[in-house]
DNA sequence: TTGTAGGCGTTATCAC
DNA sequence: GTGATAACGCCTACAA
């Protein structure tokens, strides 16, 4: 039976810590904002009276006094086949928080702009983190009309008044073609979600990356934005005697490597996988283990993400600024 | 330039809201919370006073005063390999406490017991949910002295202080067991992750209900909790000419798809692929739809465990107690 | 049916 | 180097 709201002993305050150290209760405040100095000898006594007592400052008080909650808030979008990497960013995004001093609170992305607002004006978030911005993001509005220092996760078309952080797409364009030319390939086939490369940026700027370097050598580049369960056989399709098909794509790695083991080896004389691996695969690492692989930085760009927005929070007069991860090739 | 934190214009108070429609502080406080009867003339002004204001109580006073946070702590696990699945119930988990005007606080695995004393102590959270607590879990303590509600989802070994909701998955090792026989098979291989199987208790009652009812039967049942990328060669290895082995598993479903799509069909007259299936698994449904598949409920597992806690949260005197969702066949 | 006023626990501005 | 004290914005018991 849960002891009911009423009968719950009350947490200690400040004051029955400043009444245990003999000191005033604002003694107590300066030792734990660090404001202002304090003697060595005073700060022990406080110190020791909050560990005796058990004492945490109260959040709301904290809150209402001093504008800072202390929570930021982290806009996530609706589950969708890429679950898994979405749980690597928001597991790094709230460790790193935490090693800060803030905790995270979800808004999901079916509040919209609704949400944002809400969270907002109510005070519970001192700070936002925007996940996968569509182009025309609704959220986007209400983020930049609270004024609150706001990160974005993935680069959105337009510089916005926050900071972005993602990985460098456009590099990784080149990084591939230029594996699949060192490893003697003619051909680059890219598949992918076709509703992906709708909506979100990433793609174009891979795709950039690849025209850009694909130019300059003989690799000829073929789009398959169709469903991902054909990739393999189109692959082979797509094959001539005498020709070697580098695959990639940004998403469905691991359908692309269960399928292709299948029908075939993932490498060789004819074709050369390049996975973009990253943590959410280890279910398939003996599989990745045989192909070259580009991490995608995921847990670097969450902390960056995460340090970015201290910096915004904490640096008075700090402006906003792109962070481009370099995409990393995994050492065998 | 990001707007700094002292020249960020103020939200509007409750007290500009009752200026604007010419009443007192209170009677919007009481307008707000339901907690007195108004005239619809002073609620309709209050009201609209809100709108053209865009007011929200400020959570940190409401909170200092009521002693209620509208927040939520969730207890979530390292991410692991079922990083899809754990996904699915956070993101339901999400959605449905802000149907209830709740809020979702992360607290991370990483942060251990003192992690959920921070939360309880500072008063951020009014309540939690636990997800893949251990058996023997260094959190499930602060939690219960904390005296505030909590509802765990996965049933522990013992009857927790808090509700409870969970699949039911004696159920379900009987319901596998009762279709095995249906489809005139003679063997029940049971493959699934060996750590899993050591570390959470889910495992021990879907085997029991497994062995309670292939006991009726002449189902002989196979254990295999090795590596589960071998699962298909150690399948095909087992069976025999004249027999039918059933094949079934609580993690790696994504992983025996795949693995037995490459090695032959998942349905033929030496074996059947029984699937626990769920949201985290469209990329495959394509496979998927040629086998008998169980929904573990996970949505409902989830909204329930919210609305449970809701019920400890509102209703005073609530019980806690424990619900079992059945699982279900998934209509083909 | 509505208004008045006190206090929740902190931080930060005054004084000393 | 330290102490008193005034807010922060809201809820609710008490008055009218």
């Amino acid at each position: 039976m849960a002891v009911s709201r009423a009968e719950r002993k009350k947490p200690p305050t400040s004051l029955d810590v400043a009444r245990l150290a003999g000191v005033s209760q604002s003694t107590v405040s300066y030792v734990l904002t660090g404001s202002r100095p304090i003697s060595e000898a005073t700060r022990a006594r406080v110190e020791d009276a909050i560990d005796k007592l058990g004492y945490h400052p109260n959040s709301g008080a904290r809150t209402l006094r001093s504008q800072r909650s202390g929570v930021i808030g982290l806009m996530v979008p609706e589950a969708d086949s890429d679950d898994g990497v979405l749980m690597v960013f928001i597991g790094a995004i709230a460790r790193e928080a935490q090693r800060h001093g803030y905790d995270i609170l979800l808004v999901t992305a079916q509040e919209g702009a609704r949400g944002i607002r809400r969270v907002v004006r109510t005070g519970v978030c001192e700070a936002l983190i925007l996940m996968e911005l569509d182009r025309q993001d609704e959220r986007v509005a209400p983020v930049i009309e609270s004024g609150l220092p706001f990160v974005t996760i993935g680069k959105p078309e337009e510089f916005p008044q926050g900071s972005v952080v993602d990985l460098d797409f456009e590099m990784l364009g080149r990084m591939v073609v230029a594996r699949a030319v060192e490893e003697g390939c003619d051909r680059l086939l890219l598949f992918g979600s076709p509703d992906r490369k709708r909506r979100r940026n990433d793609v174009s700027r891979f795709l950039a990356g690849v025209e850009d370097s694909a130019g300059e050598c003989e690799l000829e580049v073929v789009l398959d934005h169709e469903a991902l369960s054909g990739v393999p056989e189109r692959a082979l399709r797509l094959t001539l005697p005498n020709q070697r098909t580098a695959l990639f794509g940004i998403t469905g790695v691991r359908q692309a490597l269960f399928a292709m083991a299948a029908t075939g080896a993932l490498v060789d004389e004819t074709r050369l996988l390049i996975a973009l691996s990253g943590e959410d695969l280890v279910d398939v690492s003996p599989l990745l283990a045989a192909v070259p692989q580009i991490d995608p930085r995921r847990i670097e760009v969450s902390e960056i993400a995460v340090a970015e927005l201290v910096r915004l929070l904490q640096i008075e007069g700090a402006g906003p600024r792109i962070t481009l991860v370099e995409p990393r090739w995994v050492e065998g």
